[in-house]
RNA sequence: GCGCCCGUAGCUCAGCUGGAUAGAGCAUCCGCCUUCUAAGCGGAUGGUCGCAGGUUCGAGUCCUGCCGGGUGCGCCA
């Protein structure tokens, strides 16, 4: 159910029974203040304007024509020519008895499902996760969970870095490690393990020919290279699944997709760029030159595909990687989560699949670009000594931090509980703190900030939780147990009500256009909601009636699965008790 | 040099297709616990929306120029 979009259809319908254009839209969004109904309709004056009429007589016809059935309750000529709508109380108390009924919460499954296929994460497996890989996962790894909650065909894709000349070092130096442990052993932590190859690679006379041996051996698929190479992949990708599973990320093995796996499409795809006259040779490289992407003097935007010497880049591979997901997993959108420093090499593959018509026109291909993760000196986010912070440390450390502050204001649980909160609330505050920046923009990472109970962090939207879940411990009651119907008296009720009838139409807002925040700021304005009511509306108190109380835990109940499913869709995990 | 992003309260940030008096949180100050978790709620203070033009009945939002910061730009990813 989207309010808004009844709301829309029910004014356009109006507008246009009042005589205004099709083209005219009726631009109705939420009431931008209390005092101004509940949503707000401004298309009267654009098209009182485009008329040369008006503006508040052809409001009047609008609202004169508008069918207002039992939706609205009244609809009020403010103003130039807003037109306020009131939704009717009955109205909204009867979607909240659906949505009480529903799995679903009364939000629509879509009804055109497409196949979405996300690139997120993307770690390079040379080395252990850093915190570059983070918002690239917590980002993609929520627009996965909600797409598929929409009712589209979701595949990940975790498009990891298996490949490349370091992968030579790697393995001349896991060989010879082989000798004394076997590969679990050996690379039993990545981070060492790279340093240990990386001076040899310098310092270690014959070791660097050995490594670009291996290169040239791994490329050329020499069976056991291929093979010592599959156990560092594999022993790599079990790291990365550690995080994910203290991450709470959805990803799984058989999302993984690396790099390595378009190898074979290479030649071929740069043969037929080629072929179609859309690459030339340059300078030994094979360079695709895209005017429509020149600058003001007419230069085309030059990507190169292939390297003199043959080599490729990570831009054939992206175009590799376009062409696969089109054809191969028929995706209808393509969503691609990697740093927002990588926009315009992104815009030129984006520009040349097209131009190769690597792809149906109807497929989109969207960079859902992200910013940097600052310190707190505004510089991207490091070590005190400069180094790059590992993820496995970084969620360790939420996961103490919190662990102090459960422990500090609730000393009454047991030790095993005190671990499971602290895990959720930390690993949640890290994971709501990048996901409700809006994501282009760099942000700034810092403990306190994210792991407050106040304000729009996770430990907030989760204590609201477990405020509701409180309740119904303490009535002894089970919300499958209510009876009566939902009425709506006070103003905090009805503020209440009106938002947990958005939850759909955020979901659909979200779902269109990437935006995670969007979603975070709904949970937070909803918790906000509903901490109003609880001040304001006794449930279990002495002196409310049956009625009240029945009517009042269904509102609870509401807020309760509405908050978890909507941190759920975020990756982030509620608790009964904090 | 050119491209992209950003500049909103002391700090961290929202502000969706241009709409009513630009909103939150933190910080500061003032209130509210013998009754559902005060990890909370209510209120107050605080803004020439970087600057200057322009389009419009109406601009934080669109256009142009400038200033300041970030980032990227033929053989890394």
């Amino acid at each position: 159910m989207n309010i808004r979009q009844l709301l829309t259809d029910k004014v356009q319908a109006a507008m246009i029974a009042a005589g205004i254009p099709e083209e005219c839209g009726p631009v109705v969004a939420p009431a931008k203040k209390a005092g101004f109904g509940d949503y707000q309709a401004n298309g009267a004056m654009a098209a009182a304007k485009r008329m040369g009429t008006n503006p508040r007589e052809l409001a009047a016809k609008i609202v004169e024509q508008l069918d207002k059935g039992e939706m609205i309750e009244k609809a009020e000529i403010a103003g130039p020519g807003f037109i306020n709508l009131h939704l009717s109380e009955q109205w909204l108390a009867d979607q909240l008895s659906a949505a009480e009924s529903d799995s679903r919460l009364n939000v629509a499954a879509e009804g055109e499902p497409q196949t979405v296929v996300i690139d997120y994460s993307s770690p390079n497996l040379a080395k252990e996760m850093h915190v570059g890989h983070l918002r690239s996962t917590i980002i993609g790894d929520a627009l996965a969970r909600l797409l598929e909650f929409q009712g589209h065909k979701v595949i990940r894709q975790n498009h990891m870095g298996d490949w490349g000349t370091q992968f030579g070092m790697l393995l001349a130096h896991l060989s010879d490690k082989l000798e004394k442990n076997d590969a679990e052993v050996a690379l039993a932590d990545l981070e060492v393990f790279y340093r240990e190859a990386k001076i040899r690679f310098d310092e270690e006379e014959g070791f660097d020919d050995r490594a670009r041996d291996y290169v040239v051996k791994l490329q050329s698929g020499d069976p056991k290279c291929l093979k010592l190479w599959q156990q560092f992949i594999d022993i790599s990708i079990s790291h990365s699944e550690e995080i994910y599973d203290k991450l709470n990320v959805t990803l799984k093995r058989s999302d993984v997709y690396g790099e390595s796996r378009y190898n074979p499409d290479l030649p071929v795809l740069v043969d037929e760029l080629l072929e179609k006259g859309i690459a030339v040779r340059d300078q030994g490289a094979v360079v695709v030159f895209l005017e429509e992407m020149a600058d003001k003097e007419g230069n085309p935007s030059p990507m190169i595909i292939q390297k003199r010497g043959g080599g490729y880049l990570y831009s054939t591979t992206d175009l590799a990687g376009i062409r696969y997901r089109a054809n191969k997993l028929h995706a209808d959108r393509i969503l691609i989560v990697v740093d927002a420093r990588q926009s315009l090499h992104l815009q030129q593959a984006f520009t040349a699949a097209r131009k190769a018509d690597f792809l149906p026109e109807s497929v989109t291909l969207e960079h859902c670009a992200f910013g940097t993760m600052m310190g707190e000196d505004g510089k991207p986010f490091k070590t005190r000594t400069g180094g790059t912070v590992k993820l496995a440390d970084l969620l360790d450390e939420a996961i103490e931090r919190a662990q102090k502050l459960v422990a500090e204001k609730n000393p009454d649980l047991d030790a095993a509980a005190c671990a499971e909160i602290s895990r959720k609330v930390g690993i949640g505050a890290v994971k709501y703190a990048d996901l409700s920046r809006t994501r282009t923009n760099d942000y700034v990472f810092n403990w306190d900030a994210m792991l407050s109970f106040e304000g729009n962090t996770a430990p907030y939207l989760q204590y609201a939780y477990t405020r509701v879940r409180s309740i119904f411990r303490r009535a002894g009651l089970e919300p499958a147990e209510l009876t009566g119907a939902i009425t709506l008296k006070t103003p905090e009720e009805r503020a209440l009500a009106i938002k947990l009838c958005q939850f759909g139409e955020v979901l659909e807002q979200v779902a269109r256009d990437t935006y995670p925040h969007v979603l975070c700021g709904y949970l937070y304005d909803l918790s906000s909601a509903y901490m109003a009511f609880y001040e304001a509306c006794p449930v279990l108190k002495e002196g409310v009636s049956e009625e009240d109380k029945q009517s009042r835990l269904r509102l609870c109940d509401l807020v309760a699965r509405t908050l978890s499913t909507g941190l759920d869709l975020l990756g982030i995990e509620v608790m009964e008790k904090m």
